[in-house]
DNA sequence: AGCAACGATGAACGCGCTTACATTTGCACG
DNA sequence: CGTGCAAATGTAAGCGCGTTCATCGTTGCT
């Protein structure tokens, strides 16, 4: 329609300016009217290249994770790509159902939170030579790229704040799963550099969420815990403690000081507003997608390792 | 390697049972041995089925449509689609960009959440001829299937409870947005046929945050506003209502009645708990790839547009 | 023994692009 | 006016599969 070759016409999509003034017009002209779309799928296989990144999570509700994915989605689609998501369950019992159906679409890179363990999966991985990042957790043994922080960096920094305080009967409320293990492992670490035993640990299974932060505070109480100070896997729980607390006449911070994890986008502003450690999971999303897109322009990555560290914030609640 | 055709292998893949058990063996050896995963962007080219699923909701932060985009997800992995994610914005203001990335990969089906309302990109969309669903809403002029409720008739709803409890002095906080716009309107219907007049309204832009009903309570407050029931548009919004006005040292309900709207998963758990809309956001998603699937399967749909309802939770906060 | 019918497999084409290479055109320069 | 070079465009060969159609044994039956 436009009187030029298909060459030409994936020129003006591609190299726009490779093209003269007047041609580029005249497709633009055919474009518009026939409201023709380049077929992406037909473009990825003969490039190459797919344009397409996944994204694998344990889950998006109740998250930490929304907040790196909604980063990198965003990013990505500035830039071009799409993204696949992936969410591979609480306990990452799917990865490797997700890493397949990903693979098999060739994507131009793959971002992880936390690491694949399977050596299995890491081979197959590996093989696919793309691009891969881990990201929300330091692993010992990275793939490729990474962004992250050390959890047991965290767990410890928490740990010396309730020696600090001079808390004596910490009890730990975490949801089963490595990361919050690793944390927990650094938790206790500190206390024993202090002379102090191993805390309490409740844990559980699952999601985090307000109600089982609940549920789990109701049941140590009930069995008799007295604890002075709970810290918690998520911001969710931590929450959910302080509510089942204060329904119970407790006064948090007073009787009983309470820690988060996450200072997710409500901590700040409930009553009392919860003690936490800030982790920044738009900045993991946006340096993840920096890297991706360095490698796509063929650049190599100088430090392909980044800790975004966290921070304690300290409030009311603990 | 294993001696056989391309075109077996291809059948080993899509339709096992046409193999005969002993060269299905055979290919399975080499398949395993080789690590080989198809080429999936070469196999959509060629059947003209990608295999994947498009969703666009506003953000998946802080959002409703979390649950929505985590049912999907999960029920089309399980069918052996993917899904690709495109974030449009709090006020939908990539839609046209998600739209067109999007439907460059020619993907097998499309789920929104809301209407498309510019009609150059519905148009652009019917064009493509893949099955669309429409979801969050009831859109009067719908473009293919719908899976949603009617916001004019939630706001309707929490309206008539508003006046069967005899609140005088209602106050709307709501996020600027059609949908929150409509059921703001159903509300203000349910007053006027009551021969109420308008309520107040405060509306604030973006994201429904905690942080933001907070700021907007305290505003409305110090301005001198003083309502008996505040509605809130969100369910963070409401708790962040709830949490200003505890701050202020109100009770709620004694003093200051709020009603939320979502029944995300922390409603229940808070103090007090929450009188909310609950929204199976789960069920929506089930629903939408159910129709997706159907029309896969090339059955028609017989009744292609389905009203998941709502239900108003009676809690302690209004 | 001969034939039809059927299941299993292979050969070959094409899906809609990208890209290396070839070709054409326009223009500056000697 | 011819030469050389760069910019603009066309040509054609795939990219890795799915799919149709033909082929080749087998089996069951007469």
């Amino acid at each position: 329609m436009a009187g030029v070759s298909g060459a030409t016409v994936s020129r003006f999509f591609n190299a726009p300016g490779k093209l003269s003034a007047e041609t580029a017009a005249r497709i633009k002209g055919a474009v518009d009217e026939l409201g023709y779309t380049p077929n992406l799928v037909a473009g990825g296989l003969a490039s190459n290249r797919s344009r397409l990144v996944a994204a694998l999570a344990p889950t998006i509700e109740q998250s930490i994770f929304a907040a790196t994915i909604q980063a990198m989605t965003d990013e990505l689609a500035g830039a071009g790509y799409s993204v696949m998501l992936g969410l591979t369950g609480a306990r990452d019992e799917h990865v490797g159902q997700q890493l397949s159906a990903v693979l098999g679409r060739r994507p131009d890179g793959v971002i992880l939170t936390g690491s694949i363990t399977d050596p299995i999966m890491r081979q197959r991985l590996v093989a696919q030579n793309t691009p891969i990042i881990e990201t929300w957790d330091l692993p010992a043994d990275p793939i490729d790229m990474v962004v992250g922080f050390s959890h047991e960096a965290v767990g410890h920094a928490v740990g010396s704040r309730v020696i600090d305080k001079g808390w004596k009967k910490p009890l730990l409320i975490s949801a089963t799963g490595t990361r919050a293990g690793i944390r927990q492992a650094g938790f206790t670490e500190a206390l024993r550099q202090n002379g102090r035993p191993n805390p309490e640990v409740l844990t559980f299974d699952g999601v985090t969420t307000v109600g089982r932060g609940r549920r789990a505070f109701a049941q140590a109480w009930e069995a008799g815990t007295r604890p002075d100070v709970v810290v918690c896997s998520s911001d969710w729980t931590a929450y959910g403690v302080i509510a089942e607390a204060q329904s119970r006449g407790l006064d948090v911070p007073g009787d009983l000081a309470v820690i988060g994890f996450g200072d997710l986008d409500f901590s700040a502003d409930v009553n009392p507003a919860l003690t936490t450690v800030r982790i920044d999971g738009h900045a993991i999303g946006r340096q993840a997608v920096s890297f991706l897109l360095q490698r796509a322009r063929g650049e190599r990555v100088a430090e392909p390792i980044v800790d975004v560290g966290f921070e304690l914030v300290v409030r009311k609640s603990g």
